[in-house]
DNA sequence: TCTGGGGTCCTAGGACCC
DNA sequence: TCTGGGGTCCTAGGACCC
């Protein structure tokens, strides 16, 4: 047996990657407390749609000294209040109000603060590594295998260097974010994720490349990201309870419950995750949603109207066009419903968005409803596509591909080899409207049979409409 | 626990095409 | 009259994440 010289690789780390996740601690509280320093050490709640005084909302961060008492993210606001009073609420001279010792702070949601922050952040990651994938507003993965190694430093005794440049990157976000952050290091991402969560706040995991195993068999099938409240309750009534059962069980019995899922579930439970650390992508889609009940239809219209002016302006300062316009309808107690509508090309056009949505939501009328959400999906960015257009001066661009991966999604090729075909056809498959089926159709008006045999019927007049819309995208659109 | 808002990915079934 | 197999696109819903 040879002697591992320091600094020398092992067996196991040779040509392993070394990945850091990097999760800010209750980011919303740490940057509330660098608004009011006064804040610091106090239990400190953030809440979305939330208004000083108010009991409405929900939690989106407490502050660590908020959680001792049982505060939660994603608690309603009354809730939270019911075991941590507001400070104001708070009165020493009071018996009957709360003890200011056992109040906390509540702050709303301040997104403009917290993005310069994470701006901050980010630059610090980008300075750090040549990959950075940000996942949220407070987490990202870096890729700095060509930065470090898993190889131990010159008296820095077991300690790869790895964990030394971990601790550099915490350090530098403190430093020049003012807020601080938990980090894991592992060979992979899955792992990293893992680990980052592990010894929160502040902390600092570093999980060597032979260690992966043994560091995640102990901990419950819930750590595994992915596995969340329904599946960890399948997964128990397998006699799956940890990593480690999960680890062990057999793979083609998880990919028949969970189908891929299952399959992937097993590869990170046996600390297995080849996916590469890669930059962040465009969104895929956009959208807004706001909470409150009403059962009256002019009050659902105009939310919906609001809605879909703000997710039509965020595309457009986005640069991003959409194919496919959508609603989301929420009815009590919890029903989640959603209906959408597809283009024949991608728009930028607000005044369809709201045409398109308020048809949607017709299906609903009469019903009450306690959340409306609008949203746009199939999203192409005009920039990038324009340089793949190449020679169809005015031609609708039909393909909403992704320029990062569908390279296999070339509708457009697709609408030219059917341009011949008849308009009818056309306005019943969806994708293959080209812009000049578009504008010959419009021009014709020609009605199919069903436009005047349903006359009155409400779904009729409503499937009417989004044929016509599938046809009614003029060239403009795409100048 | 009467649950806010913004996303992602996966699946299933139907329509349609060749 | 009964009929295949492969493929794409679309919608809707579910689970999950932060």
């Amino acid at each position: 047996m040879e002697e591992t010289l320091p600094g020398a690789p092992t067996d196991e780390s040779r040509g392993e990657r070394v990945v850091l996740h990097v999760d800010m601690d209750c980011f919303y509280a740490s940057c509330e407390r660098l608004k009011e320093p006064d804040l610091a050490g106090e239990p400190v709640v953030v809440g979305m749609g939330y208004e000083p005084g108010d009991t409405i909302g929900a939690v989106a961060t407490a502050s660590y000294e908020a959680r001792e008492f049982g505060v939660e993210s994603a608690q309603p606001i009354s809730k939270a209040l019911e075991r941590l009073p507001r400070v104001a609420d708070a009165d020493p001279d009071d018996p009957d109000a709360p003890d200011p010792a056992e109040a906390g702070h509540y702050r709303p949601v301040d997104m403009a603060f917290y993005k310069e922050v994470a701006g901050d952040v980010k630059s610090a990651l980008h300075d750090l590594a040549d990959t950075v994938r940000e996942v949220s507003i407070d987490e990202a993965y870096l890729d700095v295998t060509d930065r470090t190694s898993w190889n131990t430093g010159e008296g820095a005794g077991d300690a790869p260097l790895a964990e030394g440049f971990a601790r550099h990157v915490r350090e530098r976000i403190e430093r020049e974010a003012g807020v601080s952050a938990s980090v894991g290091v592992a060979p992979n991402m899955a792992t990293a994720k893992v680990a980052s969560d592990y010894d929160k706040p502040e902390g600092l995991t570093v999980v060597e490349p032979g260690e992966v195993a043994d560091f995640l068999a102990p901990l419950p099938v819930s750590d595994i990201h992915g596995v969340g409240p329904v599946t960890a309750g399948d997964l128990a009534d397998m006699g799956i309870e940890t990593a480690g059962d999960l680890a062990d069980a057999d793979p083609a019995e998880l990919e028949a419950r969970f189908g891929s899922r299952g399959r992937e579930f097993h590869e990170r439970a046996n600390g297995r995750d080849d996916r590469e650390v890669t930059p962040t992508g465009r969104p895929k889609s956009l959208s807004r949603e706001s909470a409150g009940r009403t059962a009256d239809a002019e009050t659902q219209r105009e939310r919906v109207r609001a809605l879909a002016a703000d997710v039509a302006e965020r595309a457009r300062s986005r640069g991003a066009m959409y194919r496919t316009i959508g609603v989301k309808v929420v009815c009590p107690p919890f029903d989640v419903n959603t209906r959408a509508d597809s283009l024949p090309g991608p728009v930028d056009d607000p005044d369809l968005v709201e045409e398109v949505a308020l048809d949607l939501l017709e299906e609903f009328a009469g019903e009450t409803v306690r959340k409306l959400g609008v949203r746009v999906s199939n999203l192409s960015f005009a920039a990038e596509e324009q340089a793949t257009l190449g020679g169809y001066e005015g031609a609708a661009p039909a393909s909403a591909a992704d320029s990062e991966e569908d390279s296999d999604d070339d509708r457009g090729a697709d609408a030219d080899a059917n341009a011949d075909s008849d308009a009818e056809a056309n306005a019943d498959a969806a994708g293959d409207a080209d812009a000049d089926d578009v504008t010959r159709r419009s021009a014709d008006g020609d009605a199919t049979l069903d436009e005047w045999a349903d006359e009155g019927d409400p779904d009729a007049e409503r499937e009417r409409r989004r044929r016509r819309r599938r046809g009614q995208v003029d060239l403009g659109e795409f100048g």
